[in-house]
DNA sequence: AGGATGCTTTACGTTTACGTCAACGTCAAG
DNA sequence: CTTGACGTTGACGTAAACGTAAAGCATCCT
């Protein structure tokens, strides 16, 4: 139950433990995130993440948790793999000459739009799902005042 | 380009006139949602919708749209399509005995426990987006006040 | 009449996102 | 040294969500 939450902040700022050094084996990142082995390799296959290699096994430091909770974030709000890779890729790019920066921020745009209109679906769901909560209720309440109830 | 975009409110009050009689084939709702005459018969194999049968052919209802409406709606919220009929069809249950309703209240319960974490993730993600975003700007005014910006 | 169109079913193909063995390497402990 | 525990690479399997023919009716148009 006491599981630590791999809730990394993008930015380390930590200067009191230069704890950057940190690393993980693979049972370690699919047990903190709660996903398996498989799924974690399987994130490499796509180039969603790098770890390093020591020999033939993988070392995963802080970086590949930052994209983890990335990827898995972009899970829940439904976007494809592929796309959550472009997205991340896109995050922690050189940005060395102004047209790529243009472009970035072209992407950004496209991003933006795509998420807000997300934002608007979950509000009408949240919306229309309490005004259904309501009537349900309201419903509940005639019941309970009712003959022939025999609080089932 | 000038697509009558079928946003149907889930209520219908338009009582001047009474339209809700009117009827669409196959290759109207799939045009007008976007959609392919495949994707229209796949939802009626999961029962997501139930279109009428004149003979062989199906026509559909206005009920029909609206379900279309929330289904799409579902899928760029990235619920599968399994879990998006059992909200729908909750939504048009008889809701008849109390122990029903209160099964329907629970359901509801999960279900905005769902959303809300959804929308705290767009947020988060637009957040962390804007912030970005700042970022690249600002790297770029840097960039046009320095020697050798030739406006590629 | 004879296409051309539109709708239908049947059925196999494809992509995404992993699950699930199988078979093998490796390193510390008994 | 061998037994686990943990790691690795294939490689095939699978469920979801359609795509994509293929082949058959029905109707409408000229």
């Amino acid at each position: 139950m006491t599981r630590t939450d791999p809730a990394d902040s993008t930015r380390a700022g930590d200067s009191g433990t230069p704890s950057d050094s940190r690393t993980w084996t693979i049972a370690q990142v699919a047990d903190e995130f709660a996903i398996t082995h498989r799924t974690v390799r399987h994130y490499e296959e796509l180039n969603l993440i790098s770890p390093e290699r020591r020999g033939t096994v993988r070392i995963y430091h802080r970086r590949e948790r930052t994209r983890l909770n990335l990827i898995l974030r972009g899970k829940r709000l439904g976007f494809p793999l592929e796309e959550i890779r472009t997205i991340i890729d896109l995050y922690d790019e050189p940005t060395g000459q102004a047209s790529q920066l243009r472009y970035v921020l072209d992407q950004i745009h496209d991003r933006r739009g795509n998420l807000e209109r997300r934002r608007r679906d979950v509000e009408d769901a949240l919306n229309e799902l309490d005004e259904f909560e309501r009537r349900c209720q309201s419903h509940l309440r005639q019941l309970a005042q009712q003959p022939g109830s025999l609080s089932t």
